[in-house]
DNA sequence: AACTACTCCTGGAGGC
DNA sequence: TGCCTCCAGGAGTAGT
């Protein structure tokens, strides 16, 4: 998916255009794409507000709560009556100025101005809940998720607490959404790589140090990716002659930092990119 | 507690 | 061009 920063950027480019807007029409094209509640309820429905937590999109109306999770290929695209771009975001695929829809997509929100929401995932992984505010509240407690990186509430104390006493290693720790919230393979790995840690290394014994310099580094990656516009094109591999990824998805190129080739190892089960030059893997 | 394997799907890339 | 294999920005579940 779409990580924190794709999120909270389609968040921000749906929040100018759908605030206020009412939705006229519901058009479901993949049933199971609805985890829970019906659709229906949104028909006449008031957008209020569009709130991102984690890698959860939640568009609120005086109705209900759409809650939607893009999972790994999800993409939201919000288009004028005549086919303008207002806002997308979200996996690359279809490209962000396809025709709309896509055999892919599978939900279609008509809006009182004309202007149509397309939901579409070439995976069909992604999943949206109908819900009453308040469940959709109560759905997001359950599943425990960590602090908001980007929150100012996230300080290296609390990215110390969030590792304290793990034993698993450093990838799959802050990929666990209950440890640190939103992000994902991409924003770890480039995270790591800025605060030149090894992957492999135990969460729950980095030295305040160590945990100073991971905590910067995942802010300033979040940020850089919201704020500079990245996340809106980043296509999951590293375009030729940009800066971002720095490693993720450049195994063989140069290190940005050093020079030495990118290595590519799977850990957790994920492919995972590294500096080895930059990122040691001795402990303490 | 934590690891692995497996599941939900399709498209794109690279090898031949 | 076509066929084949592998991999993928997530996360839940089950088994060990």
């Amino acid at each position: 998916m779409p990580e924190l920063p794709e999120v909270e950027t389609l968040r921000r480019g749906l929040a100018e255009h759908l605030v206020g807007r009412r939705i006229v029409t519901v058009e479901l094209r993949l049933p199971k794409l609805v985890a829970e509640g019906r659709l229906e309820e949104l028909e006449g429905a008031t957008v209020t507000g569009v709130r991102r937590r984690a890698k959860h999109l939640l568009i609120d109306t005086d109705r209900a709560t759409l809650l939607v999770h893009l999972k790994l290929a999800g993409q939201i695209a919000l288009r004028r009556a005549d086919g303008a771009s207002l806002a997308v975001g979200g996996h690359p695929v279809p490209r962000f100025d396809a025709p709309l829809p896509h055999r892919s997509t599978h939900l279609i929100l008509g809006l009182d101005d004309g202007s149509r929401l397309y939901l579409t995932d070439i995976r069909h992984f992604a999943r949206v809940w109908v819900l009453p505010a308040a469940d959709a509240e109560a759905r997001l407690a359950a599943l425990g998720l960590g602090p908001e990186p980007l929150d100012p509430a996230f300080t290296p104390r609390v990215l110390a607490e969030a590792l304290a006493g793990r034993r698993r290693p450093l990838k799959p720790t802050l990929l666990d959404q209950t440890r640190v919230a939103g992000l994902g393979n991409i924003y770890v790995d480039e995270a790591l790589w800025r605060a030149r840690l090894a992957p492999t290394l135990s969460a729950g014994d980095l030295d305040t140090e160590r945990v100073e310099r991971l905590h910067a580094a995942i802010r300033a990656v979040l940020h850089h990716a919201v704020t500079e516009g990245v996340a809106q094109v980043l296509d999951g591999r590293a375009a030729p002659g940009t800066s971002f990824p720095a490693v993720h998805g450049r195994e063989g190129q140069p290190c940005p930092r050093c020079g030495e080739p990118v290595r590519k190892a799977r850990i957790g089960g994920r492919g995972t990119y590294t500096c080895p030059s930059c990122q040691p893997v001795e402990h303490t």
